[in-house]
DNA sequence: GTGGTCTAGACCACA
DNA sequence: GTGGTCTAGACCACG
């Protein structure tokens, strides 16, 4: 399916936000079993190792949790996934604010520029 | 002075990034003089090696040139300033929006979120 | 094998033309992949970091591209050769007009110095 | 007068190509006397040392000659021009051949391409 | 003194 | 295994 990755950000993390993403669009919700490691792998066209670290990482993150013998799941408390989208928006902003300030752009001015950038077409 | 790296990007880069902050500041002029490879070196705690490597990185982005046996320049051209400060913000927005429409964020809400963070007081 | 280079360039420099010049003849094609930083190293006598810039300085022409932890490989558009071709080809005719300008001669003394040496014999 | 010079080649041999169009073009003839190190140090816009690089460089070359208290003249042996002039273009243009063959160029070829260059206009 | 190149050897993230 | 980064220390041409 897909099969081109940036290379600016390791494949394992591009496909764990490509995991999160599903779930933000609920194409999977809590307690829904992902694809084996295998199944996953032949999926995404990788090593069955990147998948592995994959999955290791959005555990550590709380997302998911493995079941011995059975796989790895969304896991069932759907708070978590809001509260972990909470985060990371919050790192995403306070750093997107914190480089701003660093150029020498005022509240206003980081504001508006965002709109004229949004207003000139997304990518 | 400054030791302190983030482990995610390259060093040689986060020294660049300082450099530019100083010509957006004005801290840095056109035509100013960078300190010496050597110099800058035991400033900023690392090996000349790695800083030979920032001014060479800077020199192929025409911010800086080098005038044999004489060191390292900013360009005297003035508008590189402007362009500067131009790129960084491209590169900065544009990461901002993609992460944030990863986390499943419309146009709006991005906004939205940007101001009610700044409202809530900067960091 | 190949342990001698001249003084006056880089040797980075000097094995990145020593690839250009294979794919040139069609002894590397797009989408082979390149001996490791290390194999090269071993195969042209120098230090693997010299290797890493070299492939570094050619990624950044766009002749080649790496793929995480698989390695080094021309890029996949074709058009890249004769791309190549064309570059090098012109940097040597233009050097080559430089200097025989400075020298004094005339387009025309040029075209015919060049082929009363071509008729004398190649070397 | 020329205060700009190319960064790929030493100042000091740019100025030897200087003194050496001028005795091409026969502005400067063999006797003739060239400036003090320091008036041509002054005329250049470069440091003294330089200078004194470039007779030296001259010297070595049979081009000139130093004479002690006197200074420094174009030697009296009018035929040490024609040689050099010679000599440097048999490297410039087996060079040429060279790099063209290495390109996979005929001999036709590299006429043809120099012709078409030459006819695109010079720089 | 300046920047540019190179070696030797190390550590790291990634696949 | 791969490439990417960094340190330590050296030599060079140039001004």
């Amino acid at each position: 399916m897909a099969k081109e990755f940036k290379t600016s950000k390791p494949i394992y993390l591009q496909i764990a936000d490509h995991v999160f993403q599903k779930i933000i669009r609920e194409e999977l919700k809590p307690g829904d079993k992902l694809p084996s490691v295998r199944e996953m792998a032949v999926l995404m066209g990788v090593n069955p190792n990147t998948i592995q670290r994959t999955y290791s990482e959005m555990e550590r993150m709380g997302v998911v949790e493995t079941r011995r013998g059975q796989g790895t799941f969304i896991v069932e408390n759907s708070e978590i996934i809001t509260e972990l989208k909470q985060t990371i928006q919050l790192e995403v902003i306070s750093s997107f604010v914190k480089k701003m300030k660093d150029l020498g752009f005022s509240k206003e001015e980081m504001i508006a520029n965002l709109k004229s950038y949004l207003e000139r077409g997304e990518k």
